[in-house]
RNA sequence: GUGGCUGUAGCUCAGUUGGUUAGAGCGCCAGAUUGUGAUUCUGGAAGUCGGGGGUUCAAGUCCCCUCAGCCACCCCA
């Protein structure tokens, strides 16, 4: 006999069991539900690409987390580790067909081979949403929106969608003769949260070599708090005399203005000068989104402006905005506050095999409840009673329909709620309605 | 990729200075209860002690390697 072989996965690629595939797909299309409510429509582009394609603009690091290969045919290629750089070679190759502006969603898996951690994975699926071809400040006020609408639609009311304007920062470094530092002095501004005042300090004089009241100044900046109101004060004060820093204010006031006109509450949308991005291509506003209940999870949804998407692959100029919503992680996240159902079945109802010989009746019920676009199962052996319905509670069935040839005979069948324990007797055509009252009660 | 912590039944964990057939709770299966699930009682199944190698008369316990998870750095969803 041949050695069994371990089953196993890679480190950072997971299976999902039915409990965390269902809230998972409820995701997806929640998100898919708001992205498409907003004109959004759907792409999808091939998990595999030329990597010139994807190398082009990420630099040495996306390099290094690229899952990286040489196909039988003897080409260069790599799997995506997101979802923009493909956008950019799709706008590239399809703009004309397109039209602009171009707004698309595309919900997708992506690979990096980085480290792993809680919610980090090798193996992970993005939710993009992305407008192309203007530079108005509409799309970035739309974008806002939609974030907000995202994270309602999911179920939360503890979020906050934090804002900022690379123009401001890359304006106020431009006063201070910092400008070629940015990507330094950015990297070193996003860890202000994490590592305080005291060491971003210290990080801006070794790594860009600012004196002490540059990186006093830039501190400064950083740290502005108050209300949006009060830091976009402090933020115009700062970068007054700079076109582009001036430029970014007035962004950001237009942004602020009118997602609060739209309903936007100040708590969840907060101007925060110290988030900054790592990546280069980031131009104008950028978001991160961060639960209030789970900070340390990280952003779990980010985005931004870029000038020019696709620069790499066509000449012509391709300005656009968009954010990404990292759905592993946000279930990571949603799992560890309790927020998931258990349920491992997605259908309603459980029709019991109660009496052996009346298969055919519990069969004509299903397609019945069915056809009421109530998702329900029958189960598959005349067990008892007890039994069934101890299946229905463990695998989180709502409703058990009951019926021995004492209701059948009748023309009825017993609705029993699976969590009050209650049940009422109704007449075969009823079924589905009386079903639909336990699914509304809770 | 670098450094640290962890890894015993499906789950949460116990396991004494290395010493006979590795335990508990929960869960699971069956019965008490041939028309009603989260209670009670009875019985049962289930463990390559993450994997491999080494030290030893003897390893779940010590050492090395490896895999995976978590944490920090890095970066990011």
């Amino acid at each position: 006999m041949s050695k069994l072989i371990e089953p196993r996965t890679l480190k950072g690629f997971r299976d999902f069991l039915p409990a965390t595939m269902i809230p998972r797909e409820r995701l997806m299309e929640t998100a898919r539900r708001v992205y498409r409510s907003f004109g959004f429509a759907p792409i999808d582009t091939p998990a595999l690409e030329y990597t010139e394609i994807l190398l082009g603009k990420g630099g040495a690091e996306t390099d290094k987390q690229m899952f990286r290969f040489e196909d039988s045919g003897g080409r260069d290629v790599a799997m995506r580790f997101d979802l923009t750089v493909p956008l950019a070679r799709f706008v590239a190759q399809h703009a004309g067909t397109l039209g602009l502006p171009f707004k698309r969603y595309h919900i997708a898996t992506v690979w990096r081979g980085e480290n792993t951690q809680r919610g980090r994975y090798r193996e992970f699926m993005q939710c993009d949403f992305d407008t192309i071809g203007t530079r108005s400040i509409a799309a970035d006020i739309e974008t806002t929106l939609v974030i907000h609408e995202l994270f309602l639609a999911i179920g939360f009311t503890d979020f906050a969608i934090h804002v900022n304007n690379r123009k401001v920062l890359t304006g106020l470094l431009e006063r201070l003769q910092l400008a070629d530092k940015s990507t330094l002095v950015l990297r070193a501004l996003d860890k202000l949260a994490k590592i305080g005042a005291a060491k971003v300090n210290e990080e801006l004089a070794s790594t860009t070599g600012a004196t002490t009241e540059q990186a006093a100044a830039i501190l400064e900046f950083a740290t502005l708090a108050g209300t949006n109101d009060e830091i976009v004060a402090g933020v115009a004060k700062a970068v007054a005399g700079s076109a582009l820093g001036e430029e970014g204010v007035a962004d950001l006031r237009s942004l602020l203005a009118a997602c609060a006109a739209a309903g936007v509450p100040d708590a969840r949308l907060k101007l925060d000068v110290s988030i900054a991005r790592g990546l280069d291509y980031y131009t104008g506003t950028i978001f991160e989104t961060f639960l209030t209940h789970l900070p340390s999870i990280g952003s779990v949804c980010s985005g931004g402006r870029y000038d020019n998407l696709a620069g790499l692959y066509t000449k012509q100029e391709l300005p656009g905005i968009g954010a990404s919503l990292g759905l592993d992680r946000l279930l990571a996240a949603m799992e560890e506050l309790a927020m998931l159902p258990k349920a491992a079945t997605p259908a309603e109802a459980l029709v019991t095999y109660f009496d052996a010989e009346r298969l055919h009746d519990y069969l004509r019920l299903a397609a019945l409840v069915r056809s009421d676009g109530i998702g329900v199962e029958v189960y598959p052996e005349p067990k008892k009673l007890g039994q069934q319905l101890k299946y229905a509670d463990g695998r989180g069935f709502r409703v058990a329909l009951i019926a021995g040839s004492n209701e059948l005979s009748a023309g009825e069948c017993q609705v029993k709620d699976l969590r009050t324990g209650g049940s009422e007797t109704v007449p075969l055509a009823d079924v589905p309605s009386a079903i639909k009252r336990v699914l509304s009660a809770g």
